[in-house]
DNA sequence: TAAGTTTGTGCGAGGTACAAACTAACTGCT
DNA sequence: AGCAGTTAGTTTGTACCTCGCACAAACTTA
């Protein structure tokens, strides 16, 4: 038998354009699942499980995952005797009768993880236990303009007091940095405020420096990760984290992993058109969300109403104001909360993720801000029955947020879910 | 040991809403990976390498995966007795010496997959071959407002017709309809236009007919689902159908699979907001993208330019009239497929897919329509470097698109490959 | 004290992927 | 013509994973 040399695709035409990009990306991405991964997936998964739900017996997370006991024994006890995982004391069973369950759960003990946060001209280095708490942070400045090996030192130096300080080797160290960052090659591409970082193959560096997994991402999806496991995204599998401030940004936590997009490059919420041929952005183009839900609107419009200082006008300041019972405070709020529930609207309606952590200034506004956005997205979306709308805030403040995503990165990394 | 009775959940803080929600759909989705799955999984992605490559040698397939050549023997072997797959005359091969490769691809005689498009008022069935090739179409009218054992008669009559047509029992049924869809559960959840169809189990009702697997989904999503095996989005990874029409809506394909969102939710692109307090749109919402982006619009500025019988525009003519020279023509098929692109435009910065197929009514206006709808996105883009954007249009005509997506459903729930 | 229930652990069975070694088939050089 | 070199596909044995069964341990109830 022969076959035509090829098979009959294009039904539909294309562009000249779309046929490069199609023939680039052809075919490549096949892999098949090996038996050795799988088991490293099991065990991940495991691990997950129990981190998402807190102690449970062996025969509860084999319930849960809808395995064999025997399966959960035979992942178990090699962690266990690893230190990894401790047994606790056996509780009574709830149910009546046969033998109490001994609950396992992460050893106090167990390695910390490394993380740390690159913001133009700071690093900001600590240690963040399993449980999310902080320690050993150490902050350290850098000349954005500066020399890449002057730059270079000041980190592994920052870096080397923090780990210094954990009681034994951290499972890993992650890496959250402002500007556009490559997460696949572990490298950061562009930061706007600090040329010395352009190009900077960061993730290699610190791995030979340290000998440990180094992963680095960028400040939205660090943010993400932070909730997916120290947050209020715990245990959920479809969520987004927004963040408003200067700019505005977002990353999605889908079926249970981040989404990265291509080339990384998902999420970039600020330049979507709100407001078709409206007010000229920062990018060039007119009528982005960033145009109507920033802080920068909220100055201008905090001028234009005659507010006292209206350059250091926040949501938190405004929440405040209007608790106090300022009209002009409350109007402006809820202009300001509808225009960013606009943005999220719009992500509803387009991926229904139904759950959405705010960053950022709004997150400043605290639950009034949480619960007024809420309102305005409730009113703003094509509702189906039974769907239930959550807007929740992370307001941590200092930067921690991150600091937990920079080490929830090396969870994920990890703990690879993906096949 | 003795473990806290919860883990340290709420770092920040959540509105009472969303207490609830995150309460509900706490952990329950933890599932590991069986050894039996993992044998489907890789069986079905090779069956999905070799669809997308076309016809490969075992050696070959083993290199695209990156497993060993025994392993896809393994896998291939039992597909070549039952007949799923063919092998071909041994090519020359492309590199000096060796022995010759033995190309493998679907048999020809492959039983085919049978498709259901279901509308208001009409059903449409055929066989679809693994090539996309459609035959014994068979049509028929149903009384929308009618009686449900009627409407199962001439259901089953109109299927029973086009089944008996093939030479062998096909792989399963694809069902894509319009309106609401629980594809999880199988069942029509409402057609506004069809009273009859509400709440019908279909899929079950139809399994125990034929004795068959049968799946269904809503209508924009078949359309995706039908680029990605029989149309311009074959192989790819990433990319979204887009359909205009009367309404606006969308799917999307993600990292090598189909987004579905919770409760199959995702996509609807129509009521996403470009123009804040813009015009009212049928939602009872104001500024929705399907507000000037779908056909009603291009109606109304047709009238409202004095264009001859108004009420009969589409992108196709406006596409002729311009060819033809009418100026007039060419401004408002500019303005309306600039609108059309704002929806891509924000659909790129949330999701940056990248690559865009069109259905529905600019599809009508062919490579034209696409050509200008890509020169619009590429404006009002925030672009990265390297990054090229998409678009092409699958305009085939007669629902034969949708058919070809309700058939390529089975394939995709027949390969199974998520996991 | 006996019966019933639940937890956790050996052990063998079945299935899967991989590595090594082999045969088959072709090219190129002498 | 003959041999070395190369690639394709197969056979065989090994390692790994999950599952089902049987069983001991531990607790409740009557």
């Amino acid at each position: 038998m022969k076959f035509e040399s090829q098979p009959s695709y294009s039904l539909g035409q294309r562009t000249p354009a779309s046929r490069e990009v199609a023939a680039g990306e052809n075919g490549g991405n096949v892999t098949l699942v090996s038996q050795s991964a799988l088991g490293a997936i099991n065990r991940g998964r495991v691990l997950q499980a129990l981190y998402d739900n807190g102690p449970k017996s062996r025969a509860d997370l084999a319930r849960l995952a809808g395995v064999n006991r025997t399966t959960i024994t035979g992942i178990v006890q090699p962690m266990i005797e690893d230190q990894l995982l401790v047994e606790g004391d056996a509780s009574p069973s709830d149910v009546k009768g046969g033998k109490p369950a001994r609950p396992l759960y992460f050893n106090p003990d167990a390695p910390m993880l490394g993380a740390v946060l690159l913001l133009p001209g700071t690093i900001q280095t600590c240690l963040v236990a399993l449980t999310g708490e902080i320690k050993a942070v150490t902050k350290a400045e850098f000349d954005t303009h500066g020399d890449t090996e002057a730059f270079i030192a000041v980190m592994t130096e920052t870096l080397t007091a923090t780990l210094s300080q954990a009681q034994q080797a951290p499972f890993g160290i992650g890496v959250a940095s402002a500007g556009m960052i490559d997460s696949d090659n572990g490298t950061i591409l562009t930061v706007n405020l600090a040329p010395v970082l352009t190009g900077l193959p960061l993730v290699a560096i610190l791995q030979e420096r340290f000998s440990l997994p180094v992963v680095i991402d960028h400040h939205p999806r660090a943010l993400l990760v932070g909730d997916r496991w120290f947050g209020p995204g715990r245990g959920q599998q479809n969520f987004a984290a927004v963040y408003t401030g200067e700019v505005l940004g977002g990353a999605f936590f889908i079926d249970g992993k981040v989404y990265r997009g291509l080339a990384g490059s998902g999420g970039e919420l600020g330049h979507s058109v709100v407001q078709i041929d409206g007010a000229l952005c920062n990018c060039g183009k007119h009528g982005c969300w960033e145009t109507v839900a920033a802080l920068p609107w909220l100055r201008k419009e905090a001028a234009r109403l005659s507010f006292p200082h209206p350059k250091s006008v926040t949501c938190a300041r405004l929440v405040k104001e209007a608790d106090e019972g300022s009209k002009a405070a409350e109007e402006l709020l809820d202009r300001y909360t509808r225009n960013v529930a606009f943005g999220i609207v719009n992500l509803q309606q387009t991926l229904s993720l139904n759950s959405y952590v705010l960053h950022g200034d709004v997150a400043g506004g605290g639950m009034k801000a949480a619960e007024l956005i809420r309102q305005h997205v409730e009113q703003l979306v094509v509702k189906r029955p039974g769907q239930e709308i959550s807007i929740t805030v992370n307001g941590i403040g200092e930067g921690h947020t991150a600091l937990r995503g920079a080490a929830g990165l090396v969870l994920s990394s990890h703990l690879k879910l993906v096949i």
